[in-house]
DNA sequence: AATGAATGAGAGTTCATTCAT
DNA sequence: GATGAATGAACTCTCATTCAT
């Protein structure tokens, strides 16, 4: 059973590295059989099809992320700014730790036409309505700007991020030092929290 | 002559609406003539293959969007947080007059192979590199700050307006009436370029 | 027009040829393209699928055979044990012009678990009905014995046909020259009608 | 070895059910070894193949019939019309009492490639022959008309019995009571039988 | 210019069979 | 004996592209 389990993670840890390097499209199941060196018929043994190759990956590791952000929905110790940097650098240290993964779930799921279906529209709204009600919970403490919409924030957010790890990923943004990472992250912090709290001396709403 | 080019602007707007409707792989050749209503060997008249009709419906819009980017590059007449303000307004205004371009444009930029082509890759990086242009020109007049990145910053901006493409097109960001689109607008500029400014009364690195 | 008839009869011509000479199931679809000389691609063009070539062989030569069935059903001038001798001649004829079609129909068709379909299963059912309606019409004139279950009797007319014909099919019937084709029908004839009718001086129901 | 045995008809009863339900073509081996509720891999202990499975009903049941078609071919103390009553009574009867494997042995009786293998095309050749044996006996007798082909009336009995065998088993002859069981039997002996023996007062040979 | 029949390489999926445990 | 993971050949169907008319 163990090795059951192994054998899975084995073929879908190759398909995550196949359909990253190549996206999912222009991958064809012999590719995954080849990478993981399996016989081309196991994958059907533990997938249902090619589809349920890259909806278990997106499945494993978005219900990790969801959870990471749930979590920091329902922390209220922490100020709201200060949790939406943590959610920020988590995604920047899981494209650090384990990029292909994080390719793979932006090039392939959260854009592309699969982002019609239902199951993945609404893993997808989970964490757009975790961030969602953190900003609420910002705005409702004063420590969030009221003119901006709560709901469309979390789009801002994601895109942003998603792009970035994208050009992190084709190199187009260097990240190989822990200073290029630092200015990374700082460059994110500064365009997304930023413009979120109250500019000092301008709308301050004292009398 | 004339009649050619209406064929083939036939065809493209065809292309375009399939295009937004199914994504590109799942839009057959068959699928585009049926739309544009002409023998579907009409469209190897025009376009060299499948992958050319993308490449021109992107071609097309890019170099207007292009242009759009460089003139307000070299506008040095306003500053650059209003010239930043005028590309996402112009995007989002595109994004309302002709939403199905706009949607294809960015299934173009998300896919994966989109940068392997020298030509593609230089079409965008012509438009990150002239955002990243008006920061540094920001940052070196003063009105900018100097931690943020301004190579990763084209990314986040660009990033974030993709998704709020994306989410508007899918019906799960509202942009009916003039009302919705005012609040998306402030909402992106908010959260985009006022983290850019200089937080007032903090960082002020005065003489 | 006229030239996209001609290919799709090419394309089943061979199709009848191949499936009566491997049978359905060992038959590939390219098996039909190379009898038929034409591109394997070419038979999804005039087809949906492997299936719907099967059906088509079917449908084209059952609605003939159905329509002998019945004008013979509806043909009051003569004796019903004269038509019913006709159905069993003309299907006894068929097999001797066309034995590749009668063999893919019983075969492929009428055996096999297709008869499930309800499509096909109502196809079979009117000729059941056009006997067994032949069959009730001779006993209302006292021309057939009532003994006999008229829903049941088409099975046994057709069943021994099927199997007479798989039985010539496959050579264990000799059926070469007219001499051995006329006591073929001699023989279906004296087996499956003469049990028919009233046998003389046993149980004439006369007053 | 008593254990070996009942695992052998465990997995063959569960055979001849999915067989009956499915059809061959479309069980898999391992619908067979779920319906069995033994691992499938255990089938290929007991069976060569999925071929073999089908082969194991045939030869086992066939055998049986065999034998008393043997018998009765056997039995001058029986006229041929009662003995061929018997043949067409025991098969009903077995279709009552055994109806799953009856349904797979027509099915078997039915398949293209029945006649391919010798063995096989044996096992029918003795059945048909006893009938024609039997025939031929009446002929000598003078008890069964001379007009009937004697190699080909076995076609007509076992053609006809199949396909009410066939009609019975998709609840197409209903045979639910013993007064529906009686008329199956009676129709079936009048058109097969009563055609067999000289219609009083015609075609009577007198010396 | 326009048509759509014709082509055929390519890819996903199935499933009988084998084999290590 | 018993298990079910592993194998891979076989086969159907798709669809971009070509080409004769």
């Amino acid at each position: 059973m163990a090795k059951t389990l192994d054998r899975r993670k084995q073929i879908l840890k190759a398909a995550v590295d196949v359909f990253a390097e190549r996206g999912f499209h222009r991958t064809r199941v012999s590719d995954i059989a080849k990478k993981a060196d399996v016989a081309y018929g196991l994958i059907y043994h533990y997938f249902e099809s090619k589809d349920d190759v890259l909806d278990s990956v997106f499945r494993d590791n978005w219900s990790i992320f969801l959870k990471v952000l749930k979590d920091l929905r329902d922390d209220l110790s922490k100020s709201v700014v200060e949790r939406l940097g943590i959610v920020i650098d988590s995604l920047l240290e899981a494209l650090y730790v384990a990029p292909a993964v994080v390719q793979v779930i932006i090039q392939e799921v959260s854009r592309s036409d699969r982002f019609v279906e239902k199951e993945k529209y609404e893993a997808f709204q989970e964490a757009f309505d975790a961030v969602q009600s953190m900003i609420e919970q910002g705005q409702d403490s004063g420590e969030i700007r009221k003119d901006v919409n709560a709901e469309i924030a979390p789009f801002i957010l994601f895109g942003a991020l998603e792009t970035v790890c994208t050009g992190t990923t084709l190199k187009l943004i260097s990240c190989d030092d822990d200073e290029q990472r630092r200015q990374l992250k700082e460059t994110v912090r500064s365009m997304l929290l930023s413009g979120l709290i109250h500019e000092k001396g301008k709308d301050n709403d004292t009398i």
